[in-house]
DNA sequence: AGGCGTGACTCAGAAAATTTGGA
DNA sequence: GTCCAAATTTTCTGAGTCACGCC
C-alpha cells in the first residue's frame, strides 16, 4: 500500500497520542468530540479526512506517537492507540460535533484557549503555511487578518476578549485538525509577520508583515539590554522580507545582515583574556616510591593528571595512555619516569585537595574581594560594541590548558590540551576600530581580520583537533544571536504538512535512495532524531539518523522498531516505536544482507538527505524537525485545561508545593500561604489566582518534560539521589507511624479513654476526637504530598529540562501563554532566559506556534 | 572550510530545610 | 517546654565551560 495516498487509514502514527497522561485524562473527560473544522461540508469531510491526515500531520509525529525513550521510565511508550479506522471516525465526527467536545484523547486538544482567544485569527488564513503545521498557529499572523480560519477548528470568532482571561476557559477546540493545507507552496511569505513590529500599531492592526525571520537587518542597533523588548522589537523587526515569497530561497545562510551576508557594520571589542601563567607548587610526586624532581612544565602536566585521580577517567586505559604519551614528550626520552603504573600522584592530589579546602574556608569578605579583583581584570573584555550598541561577549576567556575530557569512549581523551598563546589567536574587529592590545607582553596576535560577514570576535585552532576552531562569540542575550534564534523558530513554524505527504509517498519508491530518504525523514520527523553526520575514527563512535547501524534498529513484527544507540555526547537513545507498515517493511529490507555494524541507510548521508529536504521546502534541514517537534509539543500542551483539576484542599496543597519545587521562581509567599491547611479554604477563595499560577506552572513543567523526553535530554543522576530518596521514604514511614498512633488515640478518645504514651514514652495531652481527626487528615495530606514529591523527583532524575527550554522551545509560545494565563513570565524564565529571549517578550497573547 | 548552534557537566552561591541556642 | 532566630547543613540553581554536532 502506498501510503501516499491519502488514505484514510492513515497510520495512526500520525496521531498524537500521548500527551501526558494527566492531560490526557482531563482532556478526555472534557471533550468529547473534537472539532475540527467548522463544519465541514460533506465533501469537505471527505477531504478532510484526507486532510486529516495532514492535519494530523501537523502534529509532530513525535507527539503523536508516544514514543518515549525508555530511558526514562516515565513515559512509556505508547503507541498509537487508535486504529485508523477509529481515528478516522473520530475525526469525522468531530467535525460535526462541536467544539466542545474533545477529541478523543488522541488528539489532544490543543488549544482552545487560544483559539478563542485568538482573535485575529479568524481571519487569517490563508496562510500559507498554514497549512502548515499547526494549524492555527500562527499567532502572529493573526493579527491581521491573515489568519485563516483555519480551518479548523473553530475558533470562535470573536473571542477576542481579552486575552487571557476569560478566554481561557473555553473549551477547546482542537485545532488540530488542521487546516487543511492550503497550498503548499507558498510558504511563508505572508505570514510572517511577527509580532514585533507592530508595537506601535494597534494591535489589531498590527500585522506583521514583517519579515519573517529571515533576514533581519543588520541593524540592530538599538538594543536595549534590558529585557524589555520593546526596543528589541524594533530592531528585530526590521523586516526583511526575505523569505517571502521567494521563500527561503535564500541561501540558507545568509542571515541578516544588511547586506549580503553582512552581520555588522562596526565592531569594537578588547580581545580575549588569558588564564594566568602556571605557578609551580613544588610538591613532589613519587616514582617507584621516591620523590621526583620535575620542571615546572612537567609538573604542570603531572598536576593536571593528579587532580583527576578521583574521576573515573582513571579507569579508562585510553585516557591513561594518551596522557602518558603526551606527558612523556615533555618529560623527555631519558627521564626517570618511564611508566605510569609506577607513578604516585597522591602527594600532588592531596596538595590540591588542601588548596581547594583552603579556598572554601575563606571568609565571605575574602571571597568577595577575590571576586572583585577578578572582575576588575575581566571587565574590559566582557563587552563589545556592535554597530554602536553595547553587547555582552559570550566566552572571552581563552580555554586554559588541561587534559582533554572527551565524552563516551573518545579516542583522544587524556591528551594534553596545550596552552593557547596570543600567536594562536586570530582577532576579528571593525575596520577602523582599535586593535585589541595583546595582554601578554612581548607577544602578538596571529592575525587581525576585519570580516563583517561573520559574528566571531576571535578564534584559535583547537589544540586537540587542529582542524577544529574555538570561537569567541557574543553572548546569547545579544541582538545578533536573538535574531538568528528567531529565524530558527520562524523556519520551524513554517514547516508544512505537505512535507509529510511528500515523503510518505516515497516509502515504497523503487529507487532505494529515495526510499531511504523517505524513511529517514520519517524517523527524524517522528522521533526528533538528529541528522547523523559521518564521524572520523578519531571521534567518539556515536550516531544519528543517517549513520544508524543495522544493530541499532531492531524490527519487531508486526510494526515495532526498537532503537538503541549512542547519540550526541554518547547519550544512549532507547525507544520502541510503532511505525507504519511500509516504514517497517522498508527498514527490514534495508537491513537484509547486512552485518550488525553496517549502515542501515547505506545510500544516505546528511548532505543528500538535506538536499532532498530542501526540495520540499527552502531552507529545510533535518534539525528543523527537532525544533518544530519541541515547540509544537509545548504549544500543544500549553493549552491543556487546568480547570478540571479538582480543587480540593489536599490537591491544592500538593500542587502548590510541587510547583514550588519545580518552579524556580515561584513566589514563596504563595506557597506559604497554603502551608497551613487550616487556612486553606479561605486562601483558596482569596488567592485563586495564586493557585492558578501554581497549577499552570505544573502544566508548563509537564509539557517541558514531555519535550525533554522527546529530545532525549538526559542528565546523570545526582550522587545524592538515592540518599535523598531514602530519606524521603524514612520520613514518609515516620509520618505513617504518626498517623497510626493518632488513629489509636482517636479510637480511644471516642471511648473516653486517654491517649497511650507515645513511642518515645512521653504522655500526650488529651485531645478531643475532632482535633485528632483533623490532625490525621493533615498528616495524611502531608504524606501524599511527599509521595508525590518523591515521584516527581524519581521521574525527573534523568531528565534535563533546561536544554529544550534554552534551545528548542520558541519563547514566544511561553510568553504568549503566560500573558493569556496571567502567569508572570519570571516564574518560567530566569534572568538569563529573559535576556536571551528579549526579542520574544512583546509577542501577542494569541501567538501560537 | 569554516561557522555556529546544541548539550551535558561543574561549581559557587542562593535558597530551603534542619538544627542549635537562648530567652 | 515553647518560640524565635541564628547557625548549619542540604538541595537547588544559574552561570559558565567546553565538548559535540549540523550545515
Amino acid at each position: 500500500m502506498n501510503y501516499s495516498s491519502d488514505e484514510d487509514d492513515k497510520p495512526l502514527v500520525f496521531k498524537r497520542s500521548s500527551t501526558s497522561d494527566k492531560f490526557k485524562h482531563s482532556a478526555q473527560q472534557k471533550a468529547a468530540a473534537v472539532v475540527r473544522q467548522e463544519k465541514p461540508s460533506p465533501k469537505t469531510v471527505a477531504k478532510q479526512n484526507s486532510d486529516s491526515e495532514d492535519s494530523e500531520d501537523d502534529k509532530p509525529l513525535s507527539s503523536r506517537i508516544s514514543t518515549v525513550p525508555k530511558a526514562n521510565s516515565n513515559h512509556v511508550k505508547v503507541g498509537p492507540s487508535m486504529s485508523a479506522s477509529q481515528r478516522s471516525k473520530t475525526q469525522v465526527k468531530n467535525e460535526d460535533s462541536d467544539d466542545e467536545k474533545p477529541l478523543s484523547s488522541k488528539f489532544t486538544p490543543k488549544s482552545y484557549v487560544s483559539a478563542s482567544i485568538r482573535k485575529h485569527d479568524d481571519s487569517d488564513d490563508d496562510k500559507p503555511l498554514s497549512s502548515k503545521v499547526k494549524q492555527n498557529g500562527s499567532a502572529s499572523r493573526d493579527n491581521q487578518s491573515r489568519k485563516p480560519n483555519i480551518g479548523l477548528n473553530k475558533r470562535p470568532p470573536n473571542e477576542e476578549n481579552s486575552l487571557g482571561q476569560s478566554s481561557i476557559k473555553k473549551p477547546k477546540l482542537s485545532d488540530s485538525s488542521a487546516p487543511i493545507n492550503r497550498k503548499p507552496v507558498s510558504v511563508k511569505p505572508e505570514s510572517e509577520t511577527d509580532d514585533d513590529e507592530n508595537d506601535h500599531v494597534p494591535i489589531s492592526q498590527r500585522m506583521k508583515n514583517k519579515a519573517p525571520s529571515g533576514s533581519k537587518s543588520a541593524s540592530i542597533k538599538q538594543k536595549s539590554i534590558k529585557v524589555n523588548s520593546s526596543s528589541f522589537k524594533k530592531t528585530i523587526k526590521k523586516s526583511k522580507k526575505i523569505e517571502k515569497n521567494s521563500k527561503y530561497s535564500k541561501p540558507s545562510k545568509v542571515p541578516p545582515g544588511s547586506g549580503e551576508g553582512q552581520k555588522w557594520t562596526s565592531l569594537v571589542h578588547n580581545g580575549v583574556i588569558f588564564p594566568p601563567p602556571y605557578k609551580p607548587h613544588g610538591v613532589k610526586m613519587l616514582y617507584k616510591g621516591k620523590p621526583v624532581d620535575l620542571t615546572p612544565e612537567q609538573e604542570e602536566v603531572a598536576t593536571m593528571f593528579a587532580v583527576m585521580l578521583d574521576t573515573d577517567y582513571m579507569t579508562k586505559p585510553v585516557f591513561k595512555e594518551n596522557f602518558m604519551g603526551d606527558w612523556r614528550k615533555i618529560l623527555g626520552r631519558n627521564h626517570t619516569i618511564q611508566n605510569l603504573d609506577d607513578c604516585d600522584f597522591r602527594p600532588i592530589y592531596e596538595w590540591h585537595q588542601r588548596e581547594k579546602e583552603k579556598k572554601k574556608q575563606m571568609s565571605t569578605e575574602e571571597k568577595k574581594a577575590v571576586k572583585e579583583e577578578k572582575m576588575k581584570l575581566e571587565e574590559k573584555y566582557m563587552w563589545a560594541i556592535v554597530d554602536g550598541v553595547k553587547e555582552k561577549v559570550g566566552n572571552f576567556r581563552v580555554e586554559p590548558p588541561g587534559l582533554f575530557r572527551g565524552r563516551g569512549e573518545h579516542p583522544k581523551m587524556g591528551k594534553l590540551k596545550k596552552r593557547i598563546r596570543p600567536s594562536d589567536i586570530t582577532i576579528n574587529i571593525g575596520k577602523g576600530s582599535p586593535i585589541p592590545e595583546c595582554p601578554i607582553p612581548g607577544q602578538s596576535w596571529k592575525e587581525v581580520r576585519h570580516d563583517n560577514t561573520v559574528t566571531w570576535l576571535a578564534y584559535w585552532n583547537d589544540p586537540i583537533n587542529p582542524k577544529d576552531f574555538k570561537y569567541v562569540f557574543l553572548a546569547a542575550s545579544s541582538s545578533l544571536k536573538g535574531q538568528s534564534d528567531k529565524e530558527k523558530y520562524e523556519k520551524a513554524r513554517s514547516l508544512k504538512a505537505s512535507i509529510r505527504k511528500a515523503y510518505t509517498r516515497d516509502f515504497g519508491n523503487k529507487d532505494v535512495t529515495k526510499r531511504q530518504v523517505a524513511v529517514a525523514t520519517y524517523l527524524i520527523d517522528k522521533l526528533a532524531l538528529r541528522a547523523g553526520n559521518e564521524k572520523d575514527d578519531d571521534e567518539a563512535d556515536t550516531v544519528g539518523c543517517c549513520t544508524l547501524k543495522v544493530e541499532n534498529v531492531e524490527p519487531e513484527p508486526p510494526n515495532i522498531l526498537k532503537f538503541d544507540f549512542l547519540g550526541k555526547d554518547s547519550i544512549r537513545y532507547q525507544n520502541e516505536v510503532e511505525v507504519e507498515l511500509p516504514v517497517f517493511k522498508a527498514i527490514q529490507q534495508f537491513r537484509t544482507g547486512k552485518k550488525d555494524g553496517d549502515d542501515l541507510f547505506d545510500k544516505l548521508d546528511t548532505s543528500t538527505l538535506n538536499a532532498h529536504l530542501k526540495e520540499l521546502m527552502p531552507g529545510l534541514t533535518a534539525k528543523v524537525f527537532r525544533t518544530y517537534n519541541a515547540s509544537f509539543t509545548l504549544d500543544d500542551m500549553n493549552d491543556m485545561p487546568t480547570e478540571n483539576v479538582v480543587w480540593e484542599s489536599n490537591l491544592v496543597f500538593d500542587v502548590l508545593l510541587t510547583s514550588n519545587s519545580l518552579c524556580p521562581n515561584m513566589n514563596v509567599d504563595i506557597a506559604l500561604s497554603y502551608k497551613f491547611p487550616e487556612s486553606m479554604t479561605t486562601s483558596l477563595n482569596r488567592d485563586m489566582k495564586g493557585g492558578n499560577v501554581a497549577e499552570n506552572l505544573v502544566v508548563y513543567n509537564q509539557a517541558n518534560k514531555e519535550v525533554a523526553i522527546i529530545c532525549n535530554h538526559q542528565r546523570t543522576v545526582s550522587k545524592s539521589h538515592s540518599a535523598q530518596m531514602t530519606r524521603l521514604n524514612e520520613k514518609i514511614e515516620e509520618l505513617k507511624g504518626v498517623v497510626e498512633e493518632l488513629e489509636t488515640d482517636l479510637a480511644r478518645a471516642k471511648k473516653g479513654k486517654p491517649p497511650l504514651k507515645g513511642s518515645d514514652g512521653k504522655t500526650k495531652r488529651n485531645m478531643n476526637p475532632e482535633a485528632l481527626h483533623k490532625k490525621i487528615v493533615q498528616t495524611n495530606a502531608k504524606i501524599e504530598k511527599m509521595e508525590r514529591d518523591k515521584e516527581t523527583k524519581e521521574d525527573l532524575k534523568t531528565v534535563a529540562l533546561g536544554t529544550s527550554k534554552i534551545n528548542y522551545l520558541d519563547p514566544r509560545i511561553t510568553v504568549a501563554w503566560c500573558k493569556r494565563r496571567e502567569v508572570p513570565i519570571e516564574k518560567v524564565f530566569n534572568k538569563s532566559l529573559l535576556a536571551k529571549f528579549a526579542w520574544a517578550m512583546d509577542v501577542e497573547p494569541s501567538f501560537r506556534f
